[in-house]
DNA sequence: AGCGAGCGCTAAATCCTTTTAGCAAGTGAG
DNA sequence: CTCACTTGCTAAAAGGATTTAGCGCTCGCT
């Protein structure tokens, strides 16, 4: 059993220093006047007796604890969360850096009292990530520890990391255009006509928006929009069955998430129907429900991990804050053809 | 802006008082000699001032952080791992304390460097978490760390949150039984015969024997099993449908995940049977995955949160270490009915 | 010779808290 | 009146690092 942990002063000693030098010679201040042997004696003793620093006490006068805190509404429910804690993970051990993560479930009482929990260890710095994208309340916080958004926004903190939905709205309608498609693709999820204004979240604004101004550039209208709340396999089932009783010419459905598209799936087969030889579908996110499907579903991802690592970028590096927004990548799998006439 | 976060000394300075006295007042000690009123004057004093004690500061002195590592070979891919910290995150939170997530691949070095910046930073005891039950290997910790297993086991350290799964397996048969099926109960997943003693993981097999055992108990056989390596949907499929040319009279199914559940429904589906009706089906786990099969299915679910929630009440607490076993609930959906002659 | 600068290093202060040792005043017993 | 003890409180040390200020010496320059 190791009896106890080595200090820089037993470092010091062994090296036959004072604690000041060890110190400048492991921290490799610039302004070193310290001699070429007192670094090889300082180093040698280190890694002999396995120093490491203690990071309380470092942070204690440098207050820089090389931790950063991870505050988010649900950590579990869906894969999202993890996601992007996956990618916050990678980038803060890449960068030194350890996460304490803290879940709030939405409330205002426990996200206060989570940030307060991290405030007293003295965090670097706060991410505030949350499931559905929209202006985050945030409580004020201490001088030198600053904040990065993940997947919110933040009048405050201006800094802040999004899906980048616009292109990624062009790049559905865009594969199925290349794909030959010009009439009789429909919209599943959204409908102008039914929602109007009402305000679903700053990303699915976007998301709307790229759609439909590719729509627009192509010189395109939809042969159907279904407007839909929740965004859950059996509505996406219900609406399509009632779209295809509806209107038979439909070849290609946009569905606004891989949950509605699952849906789509089974409506569809269960018409008689098949991917992509009659009905083509493309979808956003790349859910974990995605694998479940045969064929595969083409659908244009939400990057969580590559969010979660930008955040904690942006966090530990000195750009000033803004809106990043990061890629959409399209996942090509099997769920797009030709269009054919029935 | 705040300037400064306010010490102890602030508090003091405020109550007229060292800040000694209090300290000893703010951490209730029991010997305290301290007058009513010194104590009513620091705690108006702290509550004034917002006082928050500096953790670090205190951790030097004390060596307690109120901070605990989890350190998991795979946080993102499934929920899996989610479910394990959600549980351990809302524990944590009871107790006051805050917990550091490292994520290392299952990658020694990678977990080497996690459990070294943990301990840099104090922590007060780590729990390590694996998503396939296993013996895990773990370095050695200093002195005063202990350390909690959660679905893995470890020689030196005892402490251990396990599924309990020989009832679960015995469940799944019940299930069955009590609906009145006594023939035509197949398995998919697990064969004595093709496997033998081949090791999946400490789990399976605890699971596996308390399937086995219940038959035996009832007296019942199996009219067939499949060995099935890797428990996705996919070979779900594949075993079911050649299981259902094999074996016409086959009555009910027990999964051995709820994957492969997935994939037999569509391979019952398909052959024109239908759910529960004609074939029964009774699996494993509670993956997500359920939530998308109609109609429902009833399974046997591995308790992700209250295994975490178990390991950190297990770290923080002064029980001896020994191997915990959680129960695993019966989510009764809709995939189990009478049996019917075809 | 005298002065300033450079060199190589260290003592001491600092960060904030807890803990140990002990001080001064009052009280009760003898 | 003295001694021992209690009461209510504080000074100082400790915990492990970083940072500031500066010491004593040599060297180069004028």
């Amino acid at each position: 059993m190791s009896r106890r942990r080595v200090t820089l002063a037993d470092v010091a000693r062994r090296a036959g220093l004072s604690t000041t030098a060890a110190s400048m010679i492991l921290n490799g201040r610039p302004d070193t006047r310290l001699s070429e042997d007192a670094h090889r004696r300082v180093h040698a003793a280190a890694a002999e007796l396995g120093y490491r620093p203690n990071v309380a006490a470092r942070g204690l006068r440098t207050a820089k604890t090389l931790t950063i805190g991870f505050v988010s509404d649900l950590v579990a429910t869906t894969r999202f969360a993890s996601g992007l804690i996956k990618g916050a993970l990678e980038a803060a051990e890449n960068a030194g850096h350890v996460v304490l993560v803290a879940e709030t479930g939405g409330d205002p009482k426990r996200e206060g009292e989570a940030i307060a929990a991290l405030l007293d260890r003295q965090v670097d710095g706060v991410i505030f990530a949350v499931m559905r994208a929209r202006e985050l309340f945030v409580p004020e916080l201490p001088e030198g520890t600053d904040a990065v958004m993940l997947n919110a926004t933040n009048a405050r903190h201006p800094a802040a990391v999004l899906p980048d939905e616009e292109p990624g709205g062009r790049a559905a309608v865009r594969l199925l255009v290349e794909a030959g498609h010009a009439e009789g693709i429909a919209l599943i999820g959204q409908s102008d006509e039914a929602e109007g204004d009402v305000f679903r979240s700053t990303t699915v604004a976007r998301r709307v928006a790229g759609i439909r101004g590719a729509m627009a550039d192509h010189g395109l209208e939809f042969v159907a929009e279904k407007s839909i709340w929740q965004w859950e396999p059996q509505h996406g089932y219900t609406s399509t069955m009632e779209l295809l009783r509806q209107c038979p010419d439909v070849r290609a459905l946009i569905c606004m998430n891989d949950r509605l598209a699952f849906g789509a799936y089974q409506a569809v087969t269960e018409a008689g129907l098949r991917i992509p030889d009659d009905i083509s579908i493309v979808s956003f996110d790349n859910d974990e429900v995605t694998a479940y499907l045969r064929p595969g579903l083409t659908t244009i991802a939400l990057p969580h991990e590559a969010m979660g690592r930008r955040a904690v970028d942006l966090l530990l590096g000195d750009e000033p804050g803004a809106e990043t927004l990061v890629p959409m990548p399209v996942v090509e799998r099997a769920s797009i053809g030709p269009p054919r006439g029935r």
